[in-house]
DNA sequence: TAGCCTACCAAGCACTTGCTTGGTACGGCG
DNA sequence: CGCCGTACCAAGCAAGTGCTTGGTAGGCTA
């Protein structure tokens, strides 16, 4: 089967090079990192990959594609609001869980890889996830779920930003789980940390 | 006053270099651009400073400075611990607003930087931000000012991240201002956004 | 007016970067 | 057995990197 172990063999530099790339940044990685990471000479590289650009893309647009899905799924349901804004906040979560690496890149790299005009797609998925999470608090608000009185988009930005922020500090299979901490922001999101 | 001239073209050479470290990062900032961006060859940036490094290692401890002095006062005053939470978290709005370049700097390079002696001190300001915020917290829990179930740890790192990581859209000047994002955030942080 | 200081230029050195080139080892297949 | 495709090596190039060197212009001061 030699064309399931070139898919192999690229799948795990792709992964080598992921880990690298969020780690030390796109640009402070060498190839010869990469590499060196690999056990083989950077030349060797160039027989998978055109480039070190069209690496970090393969890795941003096979993540995207998985996560969009997800949040397409949770607009698409007919829960309601409030079950909703959960199951999407847990799915960003479960996301960190998962691809820790792709989440951080798209992170830290998204500002200066979008500059290109080869990673438009970067403004795309964002303006996609900003439309996602706005219609998600939209209809909160509008179902009486959420306070009328919500700045939406302010709100969409601490949400976005404190849950993708989280894949800084969380370790898959540390002290706490993805649902745990889901759990926790949720609660205090939703109820805040004030006493009642 | 020839050494007053003298600090005047350093800290305006500093400024240039802040603003391009916090945009493109300061691995990704060569002393080339520096030097372009002030109108200036690259070579003569040594004559002010002797190395890149030490040209960022002095914007971050001024900064730091500065803004640790701010947290020192707020946890030496008699206020009841929700004003102290409260005065913190927009005296962190605040720096944003003044020293937007340095917060980004110190946001995206700590982790970089972190990893050379030089930057150790990078680690230290990290411990202490997080003793000044586990006190205020822990005081607003004994005082009953928070939630009695509160995650104190975890509520720590929502905070921190989603203060700090506003520097990534914020802009000064534009159409909120920094006391008034402060104002909706302590509502979301302190009530919650459901409905009650 | 002589000496010194600040600010800068012009040139280039040693090194690192992404990527290219021509080649080898080896397993499977007709 | 001959042929092809996969995976890799060895060597190196052109561009770009941080930093150094020896020098100049012009203002201030004794």
């Amino acid at each position: 089967m030699p064309e399931q172990t070139t898919a192999t063999r690229r799948d795990e530099l792709l992964g080598i090079a992921a880990r690298l790339f969020a780690d030390k940044g796109f640009k402070n990685t060498t190839v010869r990192d990469i590499a060196d990471a690999a056990g083989i000479l950077s030349g060797s590289l160039y027989h998978h990959f055109d480039s070190k650009e069209s690496m970090v893309d393969d890795i941003l647009q096979t993540f995207q594609a998985e996560l969009f899905a997800a949040y397409d799924d949770v607009l698409a349901s007919d829960d309601d609001a409030r079950t909703k804004i959960e199951r999407a906040v847990r799915l960003s979560f479960a996301a960190i869980d998962q691809n820790p690496h792709e989440v951080a890149i798209f992170q830290n790299e998204a500002d200066y890889l979008g500059g290109f005009p080869r990673f438009g797609y970067l403004a795309e998925r964002n303006a996609q996830s900003r439309n996602v999470w706005m219609t998600l608090l939209t209809e909160g608000v509008e179902s009486g779920a959420l306070r009328a009185d919500l700045d939406v988009t302010l709100t969409y930005r601490f949400i976005r930003d404190t849950v993708w922020v989280a894949v800084r500090w969380y370790r898959p299979g540390g002290g706490l789980s993805h649902e745990a901490i889901a759990d926790q922001y949720l609660t205090i999101l939703l109820d805040g940390i004030a006493h009642e």
